[in-house]
DNA sequence: TCTCGATATGAAGAAGCATTCATAACGATT
DNA sequence: AATCGTTATGAATGCTTCTTCATATCGAGA
């Protein structure tokens, strides 16, 4: 077999994603659903927070409806109406989730520095 | 809003992926690889890898040209035709990769044990 | 009370990914 | 040389997921 490029493959990435989810892989709390949050956090507002991520308000607005499904709680205190139209407040618990979602990828952050520099020395 | 099943979620579950890729994504050395890798060894054939893991062999035989061209070498050594059909052997390489995902892998293992554990407290 | 913009949600359309189909090349064995 | 099963690969089909569209509800402020 002939390969493209050979010996002048691309930079290779350690990549990974942690997130939540029930058994049936139903409902889940990944890096959408964590950026969701921290936005609407800042702009008390679900459409704003979606379309500063470029994802539509259909699926940001489902993504954390499955996400409440999922936990059993609210993630959001919505307002419908008035002056603006209405506004989401990230809930208390969400705030928590949020933190305790840093400090998760923080922890595996950290670990992937190393075990990825242990991994390149393995594969040369 | 109400909740369907209030206070009584499913059991949430961390879940975590680790895998190599380009900058732009491209060619992927994951689980789909790696388990498709470790079925060649043991039957030196693709196809049945494939049928083994229930994917179509035009899906395992694509992404294993896509993580070698992601890695700029082998991953496998090709036959075609012979009283078999034909084979498909793992290079000395991508046994080394082997090792080297499931050396990463129980790596973060591990560490997703307690992180988790540190996870629901805080979410507490 | 009328308006305006966000929340809420079903439904249809588009995009991305995987399976299935179809077809060719290959070569040790018969 | 004819066969058989695997590798090889494009094309069509199917499935899953996201975006778009369409429509309704809501309520503070004009």
């Amino acid at each position: 077999m002939k390969l493209k490029n050979k010996g002048s493959h691309q930079k290779v990435l350690l990549n990974y994603k942690v997130w939540l989810s029930s058994i049936t892989g139903n409902g889940v709390v990944g890096e959408t659903e964590y950026s969701l949050l921290k936005h609407i956090v800042k702009s008390q507002s679900l459409k704003a927070a979606s379309d500063d991520l470029g994802i539509s308000y259909r699926k940001a607005w489902g993504d954390l409806k499955k996400a409440e499904e999922l936990l059993g709680y609210q993630l959001l205190d919505r307002k419908r109406g008035g002056k603006s139209g209405g506004t989401s407040e990230v809930t208390n618990r969400a705030l928590k989730l949020i933190e305790a979602y840093e400090a998760l990828q923080q922890t595996f952050d950290e670990k992937v520095e190393t075990a990825f520099n242990e991994f390149r020395d393995k594969i040369k």
